[in-house]
DNA sequence: TATATTAATCGTATTATTGCAATGAAACAA
DNA sequence: TTGTTTCATTGCAATAATACGATTAATATA
């Protein structure tokens, strides 16, 4: 179908998938490194860090700012983007406890 | 277009962004819980613990294994799945190397 | 007011993903 | 050999994601 069952895994697996397919797009990520490495807002020069068109970067904020991990504060003609650290730090905290599943588990072969 | 531009972002945004994309279905979210939580190998009962069709099953294993995350042991007519540690841990320290970046970030506004 | 700047949205072409019925392949049992 | 079991593969339909040109909306500036 290209539909996701959602509804036969739990609310936290689900939430997992998410967060997943979020940072499934290298330009996501790379949108992510930037405003990590810029340690401020940025005011819209994304465009030019990051190969894309315009209205493609636009596409990925809004997707990144849909799960609430980035924010963009109107400054004029231009949105300022940073992190939402608090919800990063949620999210961060659910994926690493997805991620360290290992430490509990036993190799078996 | 529909295909990620992935020549303009590094070897390592690239990475996170294919292991992002794996954990992107709840499926394979749900499969790696269930491979963790049995502690050992699972021997072909995830499409009765997973509630979709065998092909579909087959096809996210698949996909899972295809990033080495999990080993396919065939014993008889079945086939063994358990989890990689080793790459397990590697997808780890990459995952959580980007996820870590907030520690050295201040938040801005 | 007219123009420029910035970024969101719309529309659309292209490709990817998801799900499953049907089929195939391999090992085992009778 | 003839079924049976188990899982992979194929083929297809439906939906989602990616990318960008064109347009729109909002604000600033001359």
């Amino acid at each position: 179908m290209g539909l996701s069952k959602t509804e036969i895994f739990t609310d936290r697996q689900n939430q997992i998938a998410l967060f997943g397919k979020v940072f499934g797009h290298p330009a996501r990520v790379a949108i992510m490194d930037y405003l990590f490495k810029i340690q401020a807002c940025v005011c819209g020069d994304l465009v030019n860090e990051i190969g894309l068109a315009q209205p493609t970067i636009s596409q990925h904020l809004k997707e990144l700012k849909h799960l609430g991990l980035i924010k963009g504060n109107v400054e004029g003609t231009s949105v300022c983007y940073c992190i939402d650290h608090e919800n990063w730090m949620h999210m961060k905290k659910l994926m690493i406890g997805f991620l360290d599943q290992d430490i509990l588990s036993e190799s078996c072969c």
